[in-house]
Order: structure tokens, then C-alpha cells, then sequence
DNA sequence: CCATCTTTGTGCACGCGTTCACAAAGACAT
DNA sequence: ATGTCTTTGTGAACGCGTGCACAAAGATGG
């Protein structure tokens, strides 16, 4: 998971939660499918399925929503595909600028996900002057110091920050002066923002961790040695160089 | 944030909620910084607001660790990385595979958060011929005949899906058979796996739609105009052309 | 050695999210 | 028109996560 939301204690949004407004794209994506192969109509055990959920729990979502399924038939594969897009806002077109071309902001500019869901991306900005006027995707890279200019006159209100660590917090600060209300966030590092603005974090590494975790904890339940600290060897033997863990508090960089 | 991880009804982990697996690595990143920074010792206040969080929350997190503090002085910065470090387990080497090397695959492979965390790119893998050999991030590309041969002989059980969708289920199947119990999936597709196997997702577009969903709502405060479909001009004025959505459902490939 | 002050660790209450299980609603056949 | 069968929509119970608020622990100064 993008590691959830920042700030605003998950507070629920016109009746919505947020928990059934994650998942909303999620079936959207199941239903577009379905669309595209033209099956009109779906039952909550199937597109449950097909979004990879508990089939009382897609219906509950459903119901915040309205009474939009039809009993002993199931759901409209096209009306719900459009009342679903209708209620993220995806009926509008959203122009969108990354900030940070890099390997990742490249890659994101290229990502297919975002122009055909309603978003537009508005332009690519980066602050190495070398960068300016080469087209990425498609784009000419702008620079940092047209940044206010290109939020303004484009109506900009969502901005992706793709760019090192180290300049994201000033990135930021600069967007959100300039307008941007909902900020996507892909450096590794906490955001603060005033109240009113949105950030959403995803984290590339955190999200390795996590299964490092649990890929830990799955080798150690075969050796039921109890858990004093450093189990032995647990994971598959490396051909190469273990690096030489002993009990010394690792080191890592950023 | 990645969103969420599937399967296994998020059972905790020797006692570890799943919640705090998932903040352990804010914290570790907080400390490393002020490890580096050569603080020796952080308040439970301090360390919270540098990871974003309550403190209240930071402390209970802590203490399904062990108590690590002293009261009074607050956490020593070196021996905290270290537990956590090793609680995550990422005192161990863990060879990873990342399938996929386009825009993002290649953005994935030149990440330094991955090697600087105890990860390690033991191999890039593609399905086009054309790029077998091709150095990305200093790691020559792999052709997927190799798959299998690559996983056992570096002992590998994370993979990294970077495919498009339509590939991601195929190398899900690949990677699983061949000893891979934990998946990092980009492709915008729900994955099916076999009990034991952990599969986190990230994807990208539905972390927009979830900012989407959000940005309309506050538009859409200002005018309280009811909720009727369709609530006219919210968004800022667009200058170039706004995608002719009338009524009809939109559509979006992929 | 005692008093004071700081900061941890946690018991407790509350709210959100999930799941079960079933009644109501509608389609469909006869 | 009536009965049967399917599938939705939701009331209610439960469990997890969060945050408050405070007692226990230890450091520090006199």
C-alpha cells in the first residue's frame, strides 16, 4: 500500500469513509473490464471477486453510495462504472504536473494510469536547466522557476512530487503556495502542509520492508527455536557475501 | 500509499499488529537521520513529530518491541535502529528480482532506498529480447527464460512486478513457482496467489483518484449546491481543452 | 538521601471497519 | 396472480487501532 494519508484524522467525507473511497477505484478498474468485454450486468459475488474482496463488504460499500444494484439480478456494469467515476470526480479532467524528472518522474510522466483516468498531466518541471525543453513523454521538461506560473495558468490544484528527498519540503512549500491543494508524494520523507491540503505518500522502500518483515517471520516459524535476537540463518542461503551482521546496529544511508 | 495488502485477514504477527509493522519503517528512517546527525538520544515527542505521527501512538508502538527506553531521557538513537532493524530484518541480505525493466522497472533498479535498507537487485528481468544484456542501474538485463534459473541460484523469495498488467498474473505464477513468497506488485491487477505468499500492491492511479475524490469534495464545499449529478464547473477553469464528458460513462483502457 | 521534574509505558474508552446473517425486494416461471 | 429462487441492502456484533490521561520509573539537583 502507498503508506496511507497524512494528517486530517481520517475524518468521513460526506457520509463516505475512507476505507470504501480507497477501494472505489479498485472497482472501478474490475468494472471498466467488464465493460470492455461488454458484460452488462455483474453480481457482487463476482465483481467481489474480481476486486480481490469480501462480497458483503463490496456491497456495504455499494450502499454508501446509493441503491444502485437491482435484487436477484446484481449491478449495471455501465451505470455503476459511471456512478462510481461520477463520485471520484473522474467525470472532470484534472491537469496534474510532476515535479522532478528523474528516473521516477519519468516514468510517471509515461505511466498510462493517469491519462486515461481523467488526468491530465499539465507539465513536467525540474530544476536542472539541462533538462528544460526536452520533451519527455511527449512533454518538453519546464523549469523549477516557471513553477507558479504553470500551477496559476493552468488551474493546477493536484501536484506529484518526484524529485530527491532533500528538496521535496521546498518543492512542496512552493506548490501549495501557488495553489495545489492535493499533493502525491514520492520522496521519502514526512511533508508538512497546512490544514486543507491532502498529501498521500508512496513509499517504494517501506513497502519492502514490510514484506521483509514478514518473509523474516514466515523463515523463523520453520525453526521454532524461540526468539532470541538473531535467529541464525533463516533465509535462503545467498551464493554471494552475507554481509558480515553481527550484532552492531546496521548502517544506512538515506 | 500502496494500497494495502491482500489476503491473510491481517492477523498480527507475534503480537506485532500490522498497523505498526507498517510505521516501523517511518521510524527507522526518522532515527537513521538522526543517527547521522550523531544524536544520541530522542524524546517520544521529538521522534513522533519527525515521523509524522502521535507520540501516544509512537510509544504503544514501541512497546510491542520491548522497552527500549528510559524514562526520564527518552530512546537511544543507535540501539533503536538497530531493534527495529532487525525486528523488520533487515540485518539480513535479501536478494530481490524486479520483472519488468521499462520506465518504472528502471526507476525501481536505479532506487538507492533499496540497496542502502539491506535489499539487494540480485538480477533485472525482461521479456524483450532486445533489451537481454542491456545494462540498467549497472546490472545487466536478464532474459524471463532465466527466471526460474535466477531465482534458485540467488535464492531469491521477493520479487518485484513492474509488467504491465496483462503480463503481472503470468510472472506472479513464474516467480511463485520457483520459490518467491513475497511480491511487491506495480501492475495495476489483483494478483491471485497461494496461501503463504504475501503480495502489497502499489498503485499509482488509485492514489490519485483517492486525492481526486478529495479535491472534488472540497470544490464542491464552497458551491453547496446539493449533490445532483454533474455539479457543473468545480474544478479551476482548464485552459486547453476539457475531454468532451458529457453523461455517458467514461471509458479508460487499462 | 530526598525532592522534583521529565518522560516512558499502559489501562481504558471510544470509534471505525469488517463480517455475519437475514429479511426485503425483485425476477422469473408456471 | 402466485410461488419460488436469487441477490441485494443492512442491522448488529465483534475486533482492531487510536488517543487520552495517568501512574511508575528513573534522572538530576540540592
Amino acid at each position: 500500500m502507498a503508506t496511507g494519508r497524512t494528517h486530517r484524522p481520517a475524518t468521513r467525507s460526506r457520509g463516505i469513509p475512507e476505507a470504501t473511497v480507497a477501494r472505489l477505484p479498485l472497482y472501478l478498474r474490475a468494472l471498466t473490464a467488464l465493460s470492455e468485454r461488454s458484460v452488462p450486468t455483474v453480481s457482487s459475488e463476482e465483481l467481489a471477486a474480481a476486486a480481490g474482496v469480501n462480497s458483503a463488504k463490496l456491497r456495504k460499500d455499494f450502499s454508501y453510495l446509493g441503491s444502485y444494484g437491482t435484487r436477484g439480478v446484481g449491478y449495471d456494469v455501465e451505470y455503476l462504472v459511471y456512478q462510481i467515476s461520477r463520485e471520484l470526480g473522474l467525470t472532470q479532467d484534472w491537469p496534474v504536473v510532476i515535479v522532478g524528472i528523474g528516473n521516477l518522474g519519468a516514468a510517471l510522466a509515461n505511466y498510462g494510469g493517469f491519462a486515461s483516468r481523467g488526468f491530465r498531466v499539465a507539465a513536467l518541471i525540474d530544476a536542472d536547466p539541462a533538462m528544460a525543453g526536452k520533451p519527455v513523454a511527449g512533454i518538453p521538461v519546464q523549469h523549477t522557476d516557471e513553477l507558479e506560473k504553470i500551477i496559476k495558468d493552468n488551474g493546477v490544484s493536484i501536484g506529484v512530487i518526484a524529485t530527491p528527498a532533500g528538496a521535496a519540503q521546498q518543492v512542496c512549500d512552493r506548490l501549495v503556495a501557488a495553489g495545489v491543494t492535493s499533493i502525491l508524494n514520492f520522496a521519502p520523507t514526512v511533508l508538512s502542509v497546512p490544514d486543507g491540503v491532502d498529501v498521500r505518500k508512496v513509499d517504494l522502500s517501506i513497502e519492502l520492508q514490510i514484506l521483509a518483515f514478514h518473509e523474516q517471520r514466515k523463515a523463523g516459524e520453520e525453526t521454532p527455536a524461540g526468539d532470541g535476537a538473531l535467529p541464525a540463518a533463516t533465509p535462503r542461503q545467498t551464493s554471494a557475501d552475507q554481509g558480515p551482521d553481527g550484532d552492531v546496529p546496521a548502517v544506512m544511508p538515506a
